[in-house]
RNA sequence: GCACCCAUAGUGAAGUGGAUAUCACAAUGGUCUUCGGAACCAUUAUGGAGGGUUCGAGUCCUUCUGGGUGCACCA
C-alpha cells in the first residue's frame, strides 16, 4: 500500500526487461511539484555503469513504461519524472481510511532494541536539561515500536554516584541523619522523617557547591559513596530510603512529560555485575596500573600521543585525546565507566539486544566513546551488536546561552512546565476554556515537544515558549487544533462519510502530503530524524487547512462529494493523531 | 594546546550529490470575509570565507574564520 513502491516495481520491471541492475533505483518526491508527483535520477546514477547517456537511458526506460493512471516523462538532463491520477490517489486513500495501521508498513528486519534515555539523577532535582532525553528517548521509543521492533525502555537511573555520597555527608552534617548514628541504634527500624524532597533539593546543591573548595569534605564523601558501595549500613539503609523518595517525584514529572519506563534500573542495579565485568577485563589482560587506578587502554591508532613539552612544569598534552578508561579508582571505588560497561553486561544477559541506544547530550561523547570501546574489547558486546550514543543539543534561552533565570540559576524542570500549563490555560481562557489544567498540559508539554523535536537533535536550538505555543505556524498546537477543527465538522455532521474521489488539486496535496508522512517515518527510523516527522505532520494539516477554508464541506450539496469531503477529515484526523502518538504527544477532543 | 559538534533570508529552522534552495514567524503591498481563531497572493539568501573532487556541491574532501562542548580517579 505504497504508490512510491508500486512506481518503482514498475520501473524495475522494465529494468529487468533492459536486462540492467535495478540496484540504486529509488523513487522520491518530487522536488518540482509543479511538474510532476514523483521523479527518479536512476539515470543520471547509473547511465555510465551502462555506457549510456543519461538522457538515452531515460527515455529508453520511459519508452517501455506503459502503467494505467501514470505518466512517465524524461526532462533534462535525465531525470524520470512521474506523475500518478487522481484515481490512484483515490484508491490509496480508500485504503489508508480503513488500514489499522495508516498505510504504514513495518520494516522488514524488525529488530530488539533498548533505548535508555531519561538521565535523571536520584537526590538531584531534575532541571530543564532533563527535558530532552526523555522527549526524544520517548518519541524514539514509539517510532520503533510502531514500525514493529521490539523496545525496551530503560531510564538508568543515576543512583550510584558520588551526589549520594555527599547528599548524605550533608544531611549528616546538618543533623537530619542522628537516629542513624547513635550508639545500638536500630537501623532497620529508622526513617528518613524530617527529610523531603525540598530538602534533598537543598541539601545536594550546597554540598556540591562545597566540595569544590572543600578537598576533606570531597574526600569523606568518596569514603561515603564507597560506603554504600559496599552496603555498609547505615549509609545502605539511609541511601535506600533518599532513593524512594526521589524516584517518586521523577517518575510524577516524567509522566507530565508523557515518558513512560518499561524499568527502572539504575547503577546500583549494574553494581551485582561490577566483579564480573572487572574480571572478564582482568581475564583478557587488559587491565593495567597507573596511579593506583585500574585503567584499559583503549586509544586506536593515531590516536593519544603525548605531545612534547615546551618546559619541564606543563602539562602533559595529548593529540587526539583517548585517554584509558579508570575502572576501579584508587581507592576501590568504581566509576561512571565501568558502571556503564556493567550495565551492558547485565543488560546482555537479560535479553539478545541487536542495539543499544543512549540519549544524553553531546558532553557525553567522550564517556560513551570510552565505554563502548572497552565493552567490544572485551567481548562484553558481542560484535554485531550496534552500541549507539545519540548526543542531543543544548537547549537555549532566547540570549542564545543555556536557559537560566532571571537570576542565572538552573530552571527546574518543575517550573518548566507549569510555566507551559499556566501559558497554555491563558490561551484556552481566550477560547473560553477555563480551570482544565491537564487540557492545558496536554497542549503545552504538547507545545514545548513539538518544539524540541522539529529540531536537528544534535542542535542547540531556542526555548521560545511563546513560539511553540502559537496556535498559527510550525507547532505542535497548530496540528492539534487541526484535529480540534475536523473533530468539530465530524460531530455536526448529517451524513456518513463514505468513498473517497479525488478531484481537486487541494485533494491531492493532501493525499501527497498523506504519502510523504507516512514515508518519513522510515526516513526518521533509520537517521534518527524526528524532525522530518513533525514537518511532514505540519505539511499534512497545512494541505488539510487549506482544504477547509476554501470548501465548505458541511453545506456541500453534492451529497456524494460531501461524503468523500467527510471521509478526507477522518482519513487526516487518523493520520495527524497517529504522528502526534508516535511524537509522544496527546491528542485533544477541543481546545 | 588537542579533539568533537555547529554556521543557510530580519528571526527560527528544513533539505538520501541532482532540475528554479524549502517551511514557519515577522515586515511591506494587494485580494477577500468567518463549518471554530481569518485566508490567499506577491516581495525579502552573493548558502561564514577560500580551494578541491564531480557531468552536477548547501550537501563530500581540505584550509581558514566565528560560536558551542569536552580533554582520566564527577556523573
Amino acid at each position: 500500500m505504497d504508490i512510491k513502491e508500486d512506481i518503482r516495481r514498475e520501473i524495475e520491471k522494465v529494468l529487468i526487461e533492459m536486462d540492467l541492475s535495478a540496484d540504486k533505483l529509488s523513487i522520491s518526491f518530487s522536488n518540482l511539484p509543479q511538474l510532476c508527483d514523483f521523479q527518479t535520477n536512476f539515470a543520471l546514477i547509473t547511465a555510465k555503469n551502462f555506457n549510456m547517456k543519461p538522457l538515452e537511458l531515460a527515455n529508453a526506460i520511459v519508452d517501455k513504461l506503459n502503467v494505467k493512471g501514470m505518466e512517465f516523462s524524461v526532462a533534462i538532463p535525465g531525470f524520470i519524472n512521474i506523475k500518478v491520477n487522481n484515481e490512484i490517489l483515490s484508491n490509496y486513500a480508500n485504503e489508508v481510511i480503513v488500514d489499522e495501521r495508516f498505510g504504514v508498513g513495518k520494516v522488514t528486519n524488525p529488530r530488539k532494541i533498548l533505548i535508555d534515555y531519561g538521565g535523571a539523577n536520584v537526590a538531584k532535582e531534575l532541571h530543564v536539561g532533563h527535558l530532552r532525553s526523555p522527549i526524544i528517548g520517548e518519541a524514539l521509543k514509539r517510532l520503533h515500536r510502531f514500525l514493529g521492533d521490539y523496545v525496551v525502555a530503560d531510564t538508568h537511573l543515576g543512583d550510584w554516584g558520588l551526589q549520594m555520597g555527599l547528599t548524605i555527608l550533608q544531611l549528616k552534617n546538618d543533623g537530619f541523619l542522628d537516629d542513624f548514628f547513635e550508639k545500638n541504634a536500630k537501623i532497620s527500624e529508622i526513617s528518613l522523617k524530617n527529610v523531603t524532597l525540598d530538602t534533598l533539593n537543598e541539601e545536594y546543591p550546597k554540598a556540591s557547591k562545597r566540595k569544590e573548595a572543600d578537598e576533606d569534605f570531597k574526600k569523606l564523601a568518596d569514603t561515603y559513596t564507597l560506603y554504600i558501595q559496599q552496603k555498609k549500613e547505615p549509609y545502605f539503609t539511609i541511601y535506600k530510603q533518599i532513593k524512594a523518595l526521589s524516584v517518586k517525584e521523577i517518575k510524577k514529572n516524567y509522566e507530565m512529560l508523557n515518558a513512560y519506563f518499561d524499568y527502572w534500573y539504575g547503577e546500583s542495579d549494574a553494581d551485582a555485575y561490577i566483579q564480573e565485568t572487572l574480571d572478564i577485563f582482568e581475564k583478557k589482560g587488559l587491565l593495567r596500573e597507573s596511579d593506583g587506578a585500574l585503567v584499559v587502554d583503549i586509544a586506536e591508532e593515531g590516536e593519544h600521543i603525548p605531545i612534547p613539552k615546551k618546559s619541564e612544569d606543563e602539562v602533559q598534552r595529548y593529540k587526539n585525546p583517548m585517554p584509558p578508561a579508570i575502572l576501579k579508582k584508587y581507592n576501590g571505588g568504581v566509576l561512571y565507566v565501568t558502571t556503564e560497561i556493567a550495565t551492558i553486561l547485565m543488560r546482555n544477559k537479560m535479553d539478545d539486544f541487536d542495539e543499544m541506544i543512549y540519549l544524553t547530550d553531546n558532553r557525553q561523547g567522550n564517556h560513551f566513546v570510552q565505554a563502548f570501546r572497552c565493552a567490544k574489547k572485551a567481548g562484553i558486546s558481542p560484535e554485531n551488536q550496534v552500541l549507539k550514543h545519540i548526543a542531543f543539543g543544548t537547549m537555549n534561552g532566547k540570549d542564545g546561552k543555556p536557559f537560566k533565570t532571571r537570576s542565572g540559576e538552573t530552571v527546574k524542570l518543575k517550573d518548566v512546565i507549569n510555566l507551559l500549563i499556566d501559558k497554555a490555560s491563558e490561551k484556552l481562557k481566550a477560547n473560553g476554556i477555563e480551570n482544565d489544567r491537564e487540557l492545558a498540559r496536554k497542549i503545552g508539554v504538547g507545545a514545548m515537544k513539538f518544539g524540541d523535536l522539529s529540531n536537528i537533535i544534535s542542535k542547540d536550538y531556542v526555548f521560545d515558549i511563546d513560539k511553540f505555543l502559537s496556535f498559527d505556524g510550525k507547532t505542535g498546537p497548530y496540528i492539534q487544533y487541526t484535529i480540534a477543527r475536523i473533530n468539530s465538522i465530524l460531530e455536526k455532521k448529517d451524513v456518513e462519510d463514505g468513498v473517497i474521489h479525488i478531484s481537486t488539486n487541494e485533494e491531492r496535496e493532501i493525499i501527497l502530503a498523506l504519502l510523504k508522512l507516512n514515508s518519513s517515518y522510515f526516513v526518521s527510523y533509520e537517521d534518527y530524524s524526528l524532525n522530518l516527522i513533525c514537518s511532514s505532520t505540519f505539511d499534512l494539516a497545512k494541505a488539510f487547512s487549506t482544504l477547509y477554508n476554501n470548501t465548505k464541506i458541511l453545506s456541500e450539496k453534492d451529497i456524494e462529494k460531501k461524503k468523500s469531503l467527510l471521509a478526507i477529515c477522518k482519513l487526516v484526523k487518523r493520520s495527524l493523531s497517529n504522528a502526534l502518538n508516535v511524537l509522544g504527544i496527546d491528542i485533544v477532543e477541543k481546545m
